[in-house]
RNA sequence: GGGCCGUUAGCUCAGUGGCAGAGCACCUGACUUUUAAUCAGGGUGUCGUGAGUUCGAUCCUCACACGGCUCACCA
């Protein structure tokens, strides 16, 4: 039953059948269906676009032929390249029966080459009439059907190129994926950050709360992990004397996948020395609207229905603030996980006892506060059990001089100023240990190495990291995380 | 992992407890300026898979696979 890998009894077998025999027919007159190169003159969207320049010259083009109109002695074909369409013109008292009656043959889905003059057709179509052609790849298999293109989900993420070809709206949100990208390494690099590399495969994973990947290397005859974030690795390197560094790469999270989750997804992080939160927050403000400045001409995006202006200053309210606003909630008068949860159940919020005192906080922000937050936005200060990695607040040491940063609802960017007491780090590790004992997975483990490397001492340093996937989603207005990501994970069919 | 919904031709979709349907694609024929070309003909199928109920199942029941949404968790 597998289709593309050509067993037995394929789907759309008979239209592969009568395609194999048009390949077999071309080769028994001596034509190669799939020759080397091919020279072009110019691309679909040039040749158009110059036609008052070209009108009556000859130009070689090629591409995919998406759309055929045979009219007996000449036939009307539209032939796609990465630029777009050109309608071609071939006719049989130009090519000679024999080249127009193979012409007439070509499928939906051939690959040619053809040569010919520009002219304009007597319904205006800028056209190229064909003086000889060659074919450059013959297909097998049919396209998706040229009105509805493909709809089909599964189908367009497990055959994205159909989906590419098909559906010309799929190729502009990977393109604006691609600018994104260029245009956040160009900002970092413009601020003087260096780009490097840190392992993916790694003895210890940390930098976050996280299931990893687990895996084995033979050689060592040792366990390794695929990292769950960049960030204990990065610091060492400001350890090392790097002042501006950054990663754009896959994270890797052995967790459940969702509309807004894939179990492999791309992380930007970045670590400046001498800096704070405070200055990590100016520069996010800065980066986000430029790079939707460079892709979309743009500061104001469209993100689900809702306007939304990326421009700086983007609002700045702390967690407990939110809360406030949001619940009625003072955490002030609620300092213990005891009071906070009554005062949680008294307002019918279905959490459990065991939570503990951050859990609760965190379960009021992601459930109450996060969707409401459209507009850019910074939610500040957090309580320190949940960012194990994060300096504390000089006057509220509970707290931590932490923010995230949120677009569309969705949580876009997390940073802190770094925690960099190698003996308060120890400590927090140790906390993790004790959660994880307590039966939380996903808390931290011990990283004695990172800790050795904070003994050498680094420099005060913000950190930051975006998730691009996301970031992705809000500039392309994509509702699913599988709409950014070429091939986003499926389950696997047998 | 739980709940709900879905799976019918290459693609997009209708439909029924009693011979399996449409549009496009495809095949045959006509056609030398078409544009979703047109005209005349042709249905190309394991109705997701496996059991069960039934005289008879694509339809009803159960299990499984895959997908979507949602809950939980995270970025």
């Amino acid at each position: 039953m597998c289709r593309a890998c050509g067993g037995g009894m394929a789907e759309g077998d008979d239209l592969r059948q009568q395609r194999v025999a048009k390949l077999e027919s071309l080769r028994a007159v001596g034509i190669d269906p799939y020759p080397r190169r091919y020279e072009r003159t110019h691309m679909a969207a040039e040749a158009v676009g110059q036609f008052e320049q070209l009108t009556g010259q000859e130009v070689r083009v090629a591409g995919r032929i998406v759309g055929m109109r045979i009219l007996g002695k000449a036939t009307f074909a539209h032939l796609a390249d990465a630029s777009g369409r050109i309608q071609i013109y071939a006719r049989q008292d130009v090519l000679g029966e024999d080249k127009y009656g193979l012409f007439k043959m070509l499928d939906l889905g051939d690959f040619i080459g053809a040569t010919g003059t520009m002219f304009r057709t007597k319904t205006g179509e800028v056209t190229v009439e064909v003086r000889d052609y060659e074919f450059l790849a013959k297909s097998l298999l049919p396209l998706p059907e040229k009105w509805h293109g493909l709809v089909d989900v599964e189908k367009r993420y497990r055959q994205r190129y159909l989906d590419l070809i098909a559906n010309p709206s799929t190729r502009r949100v990977f393109e604006i994926r691609s600018g994104v990208i260029d245009a956040m390494r160009r900002f970092l690099r413009e601020r003087g950050f260096v780009e490097v590399e840190t392992p993916i495969l790694q003895p210890i994973y940390g930098g976050a709360a996280a299931r990893p990947f687990e895996t084995y290397h033979q050689a060592l005859d040792r366990t390794l992990f695929l990292r769950i974030a960049t960030e204990l690795y990065l610091k060492r390197l400001i350890v090392g004397g790097f002042e501006k560094v950054f990663e754009i790469g896959k994270n890797f999270r052995n967790e459940g996948i969702s509309i807004k989750h894939n179990p492999e997804f791309t992380v930007m992080e970045s670590y400046e020395a001498y800096a704070d939160y405070n200055d990590v927050m100016a520069m996010v403000e800065q980066m986000i609207p430029y790079i939707a400045r460079e892709v979309l001409g743009t500061e104001e995006i469209t993100f689900q229905g809702n306007t939304i202006n990326l421009s700086p200053p983007w609002r700045r309210i702390t967690v407990s603030g939110a809360i406030l606003e949001a619940t009625g909630i003072d955490l002030r008068e609620y300092p213990t996980q005891r009071a906070l949860y009554e005062k949680m159940a008294d307002l019918h919020m279905k959490v459990g006892p065991e939570l503990t005192r951050a859990k609760l906080i965190d379960h009021i922000l992601s459930t109450y506060i996060e969707p409401e937050l459209i507009h850019p936005t910074f939610v500040m200060d957090f309580p320190v059990e949940v960012s194990p990695l994060a300096k504390r607040k000089p006057d509220e040491p509970d707290l931590v001089e932490r923010f995230e940063g949120y677009i569309g609802g969705m949580e876009l960017a997390n940073a802190f100023s770094e925690l960099n007491d190698p003996i308060d780090q120890r400590e927090r590790f140790v906390k993790q240990l004790e959660d994880r004992a307590a039966g939380d997975d996903e808390a931290h483990v011990m990283d004695e190495d990172f800790i050795i490397a904070l003994e050498h001492g680094m420099p005060p340093t913000g950190g930051l990291g975006i998730g691009v996937d996301r970031l992705v989603m809000i500039l392309a207005d994509q509702y699913s995380i599988r709409e950014v990501i070429l091939f986003p994970q499926l389950r696997t069919k047998v």
